[in-house]
DNA sequence: GTCTATAGGCTGATAGAC
DNA sequence: GTCTATCAGCCTATAGAC
């Protein structure tokens, strides 16, 4: 079973236990449409005739890989936490002060929602996987599942954050749960208006994902 | 016709002249169901049947106010940008440096999505109009006029950035643009997770639309 | 102005051939 | 493993009674 494989490559994964089996070619092909037919009209909006044709196939590929529409869309949503979290987890591990590490975890988020737009902006639709209204008890757990993923990405910018305060390099009297919320959203916030260009280099990339962590750590000031 | 009178009202407004007669009570009713529909399950996941059960009524008066559900999703949309204008433009009015001024813009436009999550995560939503695949030339034209007032909005902030720069309050080596979209974005996102509770009083939200200006401009440092 | 009834189209999911 | 065929359900929008 498929989902089943991904599940345990990647919550290995985020255990930080690497050497789980890649994912099947088949289903990384299917996976890549669905991310950007979800991202370009939406779960409700997006028929599985939609990703099929998009993938040059018909449905029957899909259903033999996934069991539903609502169980693809867990996938594409679990594909991109799990690179958000490897990217972020392995700038916070660099040391520094508080405020320099957290500049980087900024950085890090941001290159990668670039880098990786059609996931991304899947995962920012799936802040409202309430509406999947996820049935039955398999696709309920996977979506408690996902939110904890969603609520651990977010402490660890606040634990950070905090450390920050701790060492002086973040003032005091900063709301830390507001000012993460307002710096996630900047940055998640991309999924949005962000799409490459042909003239994006991954220099380029790396500026914008720069200046805007600097600007939300820093401020215009 | 309720679009047109909508339409005439709104249009004044931006222009800043007020004094166009109210929405009619009935439409008001139906607006503010259907944005809790859209707000709770998108707009693909919203059936009319749902605006009609909330409203504790069936389709048939929804659709004598409405051609179609593309028009009432756009009659919210356009609602909720009504808001966020009206108030940023007042806080963009009343003087003070580039800095000072931008800050009551940013501090507006939380206050504003926190006093009206239902429109304002509609409108969140409308980024992605497109794919509503507006058809018919009338829907053409109004999603045009949206995505224009989206535009000038975002463009309100790029400018009193340039004159913040001019007058030294805002760093001159920021890339202004990218800067607003940060900072709409951190803004943009609390219709997201910010959902009223029982105790939050104007002080609460005013606070916390003070706090999060303020972490958006100074930074956290 | 609001309701009921219904047409007509699309979509998720399955069954079975190859 | 992939395809074709198909069903059953839901949803938008309309027509016409009250």
């Amino acid at each position: 079973m498929a989902n089943q494989d991904i599940h345990r490559e990647w919550a290995s994964r985020i255990r930080g236990q690497e050497g789980s089996e890649p994912l099947a070619e088949s289903v990384v092909e299917i996976l890549d449409c669905a991310a950007l037919c979800f991202t370009e009209t939406g779960f409700q909006g997006t028929s599985i005739d939609d990703v099929a044709r998009r993938l040059g196939a018909t449905k029957g590929r899909i259903y033999h890989y996934f069991r539903s529409k609502t169980d693809l869309f867990f996938e594409v949503h679990r594909e991109g936490m799990k690179r958000l979290m490897g990217a972020v987890i392995e700038a916070k591990s660099a040391g520094g002060t508080g405020r320099e590490t957290l500049q980087r975890m900024v950085e890090a988020h941001a290159l990668t929602m670039m880098q990786n737009v059609a996931y991304e902006a899947v995962v920012v639709q799936g802040v409202h996987l309430h509406r999947l209204s996820a049935t039955t008890p398999e696709q309920r757990v996977i979506l408690d599942e996902l939110m904890d993923v969603r609520h651990r990405f977010e402490q660890m910018f606040v634990e950070v954050f905090e450390a920050a305060q701790a060492d002086g390099s973040a003032r005091q009297d900063a709301d830390t749960s507001l000012a993460v919320k307002g710096m996630l959203g900047a940055v998640n916030w991309m999924a949005i208006w962000y799409r490459p260009r042909q003239d994006d280099s991954l220099e380029t990339q790396q500026a914008m994902a720069r200046n805007l962590a600097t600007l939300q750590v820093e401020g215009i000031g």
